[in-house]
DNA sequence: AAAACATGCAACCGCTACAAA
DNA sequence: GTTTGTAGCGGTTGCATGTTT
């Protein structure tokens, strides 16, 4: 096991103060992202560098887009979670100005919550076990689509129809099938996505097993 | 008004992947 | 091929703030 990358005592912890996001500010524009082991030295902070990083990229990023997610990023991030699962990092990256950070605790806050509320596992995305006792076994997103359409339908639109354009949605199938794996136990391995027309069964089957899963 | 409880977010921790030596 | 160091990721925690009793 290696060491802690900060366990030196006399580093700070905990909140950032506005002197010390400065101090990180300037640094950064002056000797642009990376090498975050050296910028302790370099710019005086006491912080490790795995937390200027996390500082930086989290909060300080100047393209961060600040504020409250847009119905379409929820939308968004509901479908790639169905996706992806828990990759949050790919995740964000579907939405400009937003971190994973900020999608996996607005995940964990409000979506999980949102999608229980109306009956769905958000975790796999599929009817709560009590609903799918009356349903007819389905598989990943065209349960939300068909057995559980009336219960849809009383709440906003979380499963509605997601505009991307051609590229996009490529490059999302592009990215979505580097990422998916075949574990047997898991929808999302033979999912047909009709809304982002992703078929991932089609995934590269070389990752580890459970990758996307629990 | 104050205490208890709930919620949301920032930050930390531990782990893995990857590259360089 | 092995070791070592760094970057990045996801899970978890702790605290500040808001809400309820």
């Amino acid at each position: 096991m290696r060491k802690p990358c900060c366990d030196k005592a006399d580093m700070n912890k905990g909140a950032w103060s506005q002197q010390e996001d400065q101090i990180l500010i300037d640094y950064i524009k002056k000797h642009g992202e990376g090498h975050w082991q050296n910028i302790p030295k370099a710019s005086g902070l006491l912080r490790c560098g795995k937390s200027c990083r996390l500082r930086w990229i989290n909060y300080l990023r100047p393209d961060l887009k600040k504020g409250n997610f847009a119905e379409d990023e929820e939308d968004l991030i509901i479908k790639l979670h169905a996706l992806l699962g828990n990759r949050w990092s790919l995740i964000a990256g579907r939405l400009p100005g937003r971190t994973d950070n900020e999608v996996k605790n607005y995940w964990n806050s409000h979506l999980s919550k949102k999608l229980t509320s109306m009956g769905i596992d958000p975790k796999h995305h599929r009817l709560s076990h009590y609903l799918a006792r009356t349903q007819t076994r389905i598989r990943g997103f065209s349960t939300a689509e068909t057995s559980s359409s009336a219960l849809i339908k009383d709440h906003k639109p979380l499963y509605h129809q997601i505009k991307l354009s051609g590229s996009a949605n490529n490059q999302l199938a592009s990215d979505a099938g580097s990422c998916i794996d075949n574990d047997d136990d898991d929808d999302h391995s033979s999912t047909l996505l009709p809304d982002l027309n992703v078929d991932v069964a089609a995934a590269d089957s070389s990752l580890p097993s459970g990758a996307a899963t629990e």
